[in-house]
DNA sequence: CGTGAAAGTCCAGAACT
DNA sequence: AGTTCTGGACTTTCACG
């Protein structure tokens, strides 16, 4: 990982769907020269897929929250995981230090829906508390250079 | 935005490298039928665009935060990011209903790196405290369908 | 809103510096 | 590491249903 691949990642992370041959003229590689890099830093799981970003408010996802999870024992990643990824609307779990042990990211259609999926994580026997924020609105969000 | 839209949303989400040849064959139109869709769905702003995924830790970005941030009084929604927007490690921002009142992504190469950027954060006259939950791990976070 | 066909562009692998 | 070359695939525009 040079300075080169650096430009190339930044150049991905604006624009994902670039050809090879553009990110080429802009960090001054040929096309097959980009597309070994990158492919190599998909090998290695520096990049590990592309992805559209949607407006959730133009598709009907009106409602955000946070949700963080306290639990009353000790629960491992794999349990955590296993767990909540059957719940369509979590899309996002890290486990934490600070107060509580899990931070949980919730989108949903609206607030009746937001609801019934922290009444969903709440179900799980070892769920002690959960506190909840609700997004009001998104300020700012960029991907990671 | 109709169902087939949403299956080509659904692919691009999945792979947004994927060529419209190939999505117009899961869904089965033509490339330049699916090209028109996704242009519309462009254009109109339900898709903000494609980036990759990178795995922050092989990048160096070892460490992460999610920030609670209390103001001692109103704050307009372009006041917060103007006061954001120029520190690099924050990397999201959002404002939400609960206990604080905005809740900041913060992502940074090492826990000392974390901490003066939790401090830049208190630099703004108008924060009151602040409360931070370092990630530990991360597990789950797709892209939403 | 869809298709099919054109021309231009790009990809992906091979061969070579 | 990098390049150039090449056949085949893809994108993109356009005319048309």
């Amino acid at each position: 990982m040079d300075d080169i691949d650096r430009r190339i990642l930044a150049h991905l992370l604006r624009e994902a769907r670039a050809s090879f041959q553009e990110i080429g003229a802009k960090v001054g590689l040929s096309a097959p020269a980009v597309k070994r890099r990158v492919d190599k830093m998909v090998a290695s799981r520096q990049i590990t897929g592309f992805t559209a970003m949607v407006n959730p408010a133009a598709l009907g996802w009106k409602t955000e929250a946070y949700v963080e999870v306290y639990y009353r024992d000790n629960i491992s990643p794999a349990d955590l995981r296993r767990s909540l990824e059957r719940i369509p609307q979590v899309v996002g779990v890290w486990t934490i230090a600070g107060e509580a042990d899990a931070l949980v990211h919730v989108i949903a259609t609206d607030m009746a829906e937001i609801e019934s999926t922290v009444e969903r994580i709440r179900e799980n026997t070892r769920v002690g508390r959960t506190r909840s924020s609700i997004v009001m609105s998104r300020i700012l969000e960029r991907p990671r250079t």
